[in-house]
DNA sequence: ACAAGTGTTCCATGTAGTGGAACAGAAGGG
DNA sequence: CCCTTCTGTTCCACTACATGGAACACTTGT
């Protein structure tokens, strides 16, 4: 299937790194040949690019104004940017909104940084599992019973960051708790060093589609600070009118 | 070469509106079953999605996610998205964000909406050519004079929405007043009934990669108001910073 | 000047994308 | 309620075109 071919091409820049023609090709076991045509093919049609002078390529503006159509249907990052800035303000930590990509998987879309030196700054982008992190736990734990069960079924554990190991029953408490409190909280689940809160973004339907969440550095972010957080993302959550469309 | 069925698969949603197999098959003349197979691929793949129990078509969340790497590594938004707010803000009038595509086109990323009732509000991330609109003319008057003159070159003219002919050699003068004042003007070139002005927006290397415009209907958006547009517009531009790479 | 890496071009091979037709299922009208 | 007319879906023979490998060209660094 040649669509699969291009998407792993794609996705090679997903760490948003200027890649060569031979580099794609080790990442995508495809020979040179076929990696040269398809990347002449993709910078044709504009979703790749090489900056004027570099024989490296990125990510083209195609990319940008097609998804433009999809994030104008739903626009999250609109309605919440303006918040997301006055809680990195009030809070003072990265405030993050994750996006919800399928099943298994959701995307940070947008972070509004911290302005500590040191501080959470997430890969924009890179799909992340839903079952670990706040960000993606504040989305599973308020999807239908029956999607989280299906994700759960054929998963035989997952290791943190921390190296703690979670099994599908610790996560699936987890997640009983996340839904009942009302907000997601993760401490070294996927990035060492760091600690989180988040809570769910629903769409009109009531379908968790997105999330919001802060995270900084473990020391720092305190309990305290977490708390304050918390709050801080319910009620803006209260506020925020319920999305117009699911992405 | 199927990047191009692809492609032109997925430019069949650039207006917004969801659409089934029957109407792709149709705007792209490809057969039903070769439609269906592309389609069926694209979805695995998260490119499209379909509505719970519908049957139509539309862009996918896998978009957003390979698109906010590209964004973020170039984030216009981020950095014009709070002044954008405060143009819309002290003007009235809708103000838009156009980001480069090619040596021909460029796209609306982005707009904050006027209030009024009667207000501009462009089509999101649909090409549209650089030569009429000003906020394609304000990209297209500061790129390299080498590239300008490859445009016109194979140009024949072009009608206005006023009804108007441009010759190349018309466009050409308007091109070098603009670049002569630091600012793009234009009525009814592309929307009917509509005016606005526009500026450029450069990179670090000093490249107009996209433009900063306002927008509003005929007879309200006066000459008066829009003298104010553009002092608005050319003191933001000093101050904002230029992006830090290319898109 | 050479070596080791890169990107580019070419070609025989066979995979897999193609349109058409035939089928199924839903929607709408009489 | 049945029949018509749309949808979407499946199947298949045909052949276009994507494929990997090798040979070539070009750049970089030592």
């Amino acid at each position: 299937m040649l669509i699969d071919r291009l998407v792993d091409v794609l996705e090679c820049f997903e760490r948003g790194k200027p890649l060569g023609i031979t580099e794609i090709s080790e990442q995508t076991s495809l020979a040179k040949g076929t990696v040269h045509r398809i990347v002449t093919n993709l910078r044709r049609r504009g979703f790749l690019e090489q900056k004027t002078g570099s024989k490296r390529y990125r990510l083209g503006p195609r990319l940008l104004s097609l998804s433009a159509v999809a994030a104008s249907q739903n626009d999250l990052v609109q309605r919440l940017l303006p918040q997301m800035i006055q809680l990195r303000d009030q809070i003072g930590e990265t405030v993050l909104l994750s996006i919800r990509l399928d099943e298994q998987s959701h995307f940070t879309a947008y972070q509004v940084e911290s302005f500590h030196s040191i501080r959470m700054s997430a890969q924009i982008g890179k799909p992340r599992p839903l079952f670990l992190g706040c960000g993606g736990k504040a989305i599973l734990a308020f999807r239908p019973v029956a999607e989280r069960d299906r994700l759960l079924a054929g998963f035989t554990g997952s290791q943190t960051a921390a190296g703690e190991y979670r099994t599908s029953d610790s996560i699936r408490t987890d997640l009983e708790s996340i839904r009942r409190v009302g907000y997601s909280k993760s401490t070294e689940e996927l990035t060492p060093g760091a600690t989180g809160v988040g809570v769910p973004i629903f769409d009109f339907a009531g379908d968790a589609i997105a999330s919001l969440y802060i995270a900084g550095p473990l020391p720092r972010f305190s309990e305290t600070a977490q708390g304050e957080a918390i709050r801080a993302l319910e009620s803006m959550a209260r506020q925020s009118a319920s999305a117009r469309e699911a992405v």
